[in-house]
DNA sequence: CATGAATGAGAGTTCATTCAT
DNA sequence: GATGAATGAACTCTCATTCAT
């Protein structure tokens, strides 16, 4: 929803606009987060974001579009739908966590979109981000069902859902402090290690998952 | 945190400051919510809300920890540790359900509490609710372990994180727009089903999880 | 339509605010007029602008209302039914011009109301100036007519509408300068004798009227 | 003041300009009038009106002296001193009805000269419009008087200054919405009948003030 | 004890004008 | 000659907070 001009100038101008939006909606919210400075951040004036977009609301779209694109680039590099489904989302699983890490105030602004007020935003962008993610599940899980490995007894939607929910919780747990918070809680480490831990965490969830899915071998 | 006189003025007063203050940072968020609309839809002057609180993130604070309240009333009324562990988890997914579809608005402050810009509430909160609620789960863990019906070789910590987080998940799924997208993604319902069909699967969880944890009986 | 809190303050800053909103917007009109101007003047701050009114165009209807108030009382109190027509029109257009000389910035605002982009004000505004005045001027010469001094072949819409007229461009012409340098062409006198003369022409005005509209004595 | 780059770019393209900015600033008005909608209706950039105006004054006086021009050519094409002086203004009030009605844009700038803000355009604007006017009645009522058919007792200056003024009342009526509701109420007809209307209502006025003016027949 | 008038900083947004291309 | 991206001052309006009554 940017306009055109928003398009036409340098990728290093647009980035640093991406950039200074997502560092201010990411640390403010959206209605705290101001458009001075954005523009301040940028280094660029209120009047040019105003030739680039409608207003605010079309930013925050922009930039959530944009980290949501950049994420979806990041997981499909890796999708390779010859592997066995548990290593397919251990790998996903990582390198979703990778991202997180290295992008956290994208991730903060997917946390955002739960919030009162972003029910507008959510309507917007939530069913773009869910549905790949809903279908791809789905389809592979089935795909593990039909090769024999994967229960036939399973509701192959609430697996789904599961396997999802414990992902995203993993993750917007190394941004969102509520979460981190929680996070340290139940598996009883301090802040600083709550980083240096997720993989073996994310790990240990993939085994757990898989012990649930799999078929057992007789003995 | 508030100061001694809102304790001092009648029940009446006092609940209709935290319905009105509930209502509207539910209905608002925190940086939109106005002071002056609690005031109004209380039926108080914006003067006596300076007499109860310090300022707005006071009675932000007062109000979330009324629900914390509430809610954890809510749970305690029907936790009885004589149950079999699964039976107690979905007595507790059924009351925790119940007062979600009962209390929106304050479990909508509860999913704001992971946005940004909500970090400092989270740090005065979120240990207060999410503490009890594990330790709650690991010892109950431990005891259906103990007792023999749940597999030994189970790690406490992960599997209490696992079973709350995917309460938790649906829970939110009720109130955020976010969520509520995105399991009428994974579930193939459409909005008006959500909370119709939102009992069988909070038993479906259940199942699920029974299924997992469960010591398997030898053929 | 200002707020109560309007009408509570005391009457000293009641035309603190009339003055100064009055001041600013005949100088600048309404599209240019600034609220932090007004406030200023008035010396009250700009959110106490916003507890009195809801809005500039607020402002603007209320400060009009309260001088059309002020020119209406300021001819009541003249009006004498039992005069002859033109004795009566003599003392009106008299007090009027009084009212604009003491009054300019009232009287431009009367005149912005015809300009572009002022329909929402003239909608709201001018029938009440003028129904008054045109049943009037109509009534009263229909009590000429009927007295036997008025001719009767008069078509007695169009006599009121034109002595109103001219009326109003004597006015108007010692407040707008476009009219003033008009009524200089015309009666080719120079801008500081424009007022001096002002009664004059009334005057003579009157007596043009008179001349065409009273019955002619028989020889 | 226009730059001499506007006489030399095609007709075509200088029209288009005239009709963007007459239509943005009658519509609008000075104040709110926007120097890129112009451009945009013109189809040309903003920079290129630039290229052919000083600044914002620049185009508001090219355009209101365009509008003059196009008016007094209007006149001046049936302007015949060979005509009785009530035949004359009759031909040349419809003929300026005909125009307003036709160009109500323009007319509608002529009307905002008078409010507050355009004083500095009613300084170099107003004197070239009202002073050829003026001496034409002032002329043409003395060849009247010469030729013994108008009263000899007359105040030309008070006559050409009325007529004049009922003229324009009866011209401003039709695109000022104040002057409409105005004359609405004296008239008592209703919005749609104001312009079917106005011719018969501009000979009424021919015939008044040629009864005022005209030298009675002796019986 | 309760009130709400008053404040003023700061919000999002617009726009005439400039000037490098 | 023509363009439109860039600017930044100024706009209307909001709101948490204070404090005299």
């Amino acid at each position: 929803m940017p306009k055109n001009t928003f398009q036409i100038i340098s990728d290093e101008k647009r980035y640093r606009i991406y950039d200074a939006a997502v560092h201010e909606f990411a640390r403010e919210g959206y209605e705290k987060a101001s458009i001075r400075n954005i523009a301040a951040r940028a280094e660029i004036s209120k009047g040019s974001l105003y030739d680039y977009f409608e207003n605010k609301e079309d930013i925050y779209l922009a930039v959530c579009t944009h980290g949501i694109n950049r994420s979806r680039q990041n997981i499909d590099e890796i999708i390779d739908d010859s592997l066995n489904f548990f290593d397919q989302i251990r790998n996903i699983f990582h390198r979703g966590l990778l991202f997180v890490v290295e992008n956290p105030e994208y991730t903060q602004l997917y946390v955002n979109l739960s919030s009162c007020g972003m029910e507008r935003f959510a309507e917007k962008l939530t069913t773009r981000v869910e549905k790949t993610t809903a279908d791809f599940y789905k389809s592979a899980l089935q795909r593990g069902i039909d090769a024999g490995y994967i229960r036939s007894d399973l509701d192959v939607n609430m697996a789904a859902f599961i396997i999802n929910s414990l992902y995203i919780i993993m993750l917007i747990s190394m941004v969102s402090r509520h979460y981190q918070i929680r996070m340290q809680e139940y598996f009883e480490i301090n802040e600083t290690d709550i980083k240096k831990e997720a993989f073996s965490k994310i790990d240990q969830l993939v085994d757990t998952i898989r012990f649930s899915l799999e078929v057992q071998a007789a003995d």
